[in-house]
DNA sequence: TTGAAATAGTACGGTAGGGGTTCTATATAG
DNA sequence: CTATATAGAACCCCTACCGTACTATTTCAA
């Protein structure tokens, strides 16, 4: 419960990785699949998907694989997130962008008495989330206002 | 992704219906049930499990029911999750409190570059958690310290 | 004393999604 | 022209979630 699921652990790994060979840099799906002992069909996958998203740049071609498309700073969390595993949602009342009637999903809600408390949490983690950035991976933040109160 | 299951749902309904009713109100599965629209066996499960870890009490018998076991003040989120559904762990890589070995498990554990944030998410989220108690569902904080940094 | 209503315990089953594989097509360096 | 890469799509297995069902036991009440 509350897992991250592996197909966006393999995502961030990619996205670090490529991250960290800077803008100009190459990597293919072998590369990184086999430094990470990821399966590597999967990762190919995933990396197709962030291709699609406009996360990295795809190189095709002998010699060819992955560079980051994006400043490490500018991609958060909850977008790697959502691209590989679909929208977030912490249950199925929460309602989202386009999907306006989640609430008509959950035959409780007219009278659901945590549907509030839920939602704040949903926010919060959200909001969690998407502060925090790939650029906060490759160099942890020591301290950060924005997302402070860590123990 | 990152989702609450239905039953650490259907528990949270039960047990905040009971707080509702006081140290003891006693309210029966079939009650819950008809009053929220959840499955009656299904909820009847969750009971028997939140009795079996103290939070609720039962009655047998005709007339008989559950009562709430704790202080609401004193529930917090996360141990009612885990209760339901086992301990809470954001990746594989989070180690329980038993379960020492828990980064044998995860083939790529010395390489991961990820493996540090990942573990400060699952802190935050779960710090978060457990300072959210059946009190603040009951009744909605508006402003506290503790969990601050709410939009 | 008998039956209805409740919990206790346990086992079972359907289904969706997570995790992973495979196949074909296309591009490109050497 | 071949090896190596990505692009796209389909497929499969297995587990966990969700829900059901059955039996046993307790207790109230007529």
């Amino acid at each position: 419960m509350l897992a991250m699921t592996k197909k966006t652990g393999y995502g961030l790994i990619a996205m670090t990785h490529l991250a960290q060979l800077g803008p100009e840099g190459l990597a293919s799906a072998r590369e990184i699949a086999e430094e990470y002992t990821i399966p590597l069909a999967l990762l190919m996958n995933i990396l197709k998907e962030l291709a699609a998203g406009g996360y990295v740049q795809s190189v095709r071609g002998a010699r060819g694989g992955y560079r980051i498309a994006r400043p490490a700073a500018s991609v958060n969390f909850v977008e790697l997130m959502e691209i590989l595993e679909g929208p977030m949602k912490l249950a199925e009342c929460i309602r989202g962008e386009v999907d306006d009637d989640a609430h008509s999903k959950c035959k409780l809600m007219p009278k659901c008495p945590i549907a509030d408390p839920v939602h704040r949490v949903h926010r919060k983690i959200r909001d969690f989330l998407s502060d925090l950035t790939l650029a906060d991976v490759l160099q942890p933040k020591t301290r950060e206002p924005a997302v402070a109160g860590e123990g």
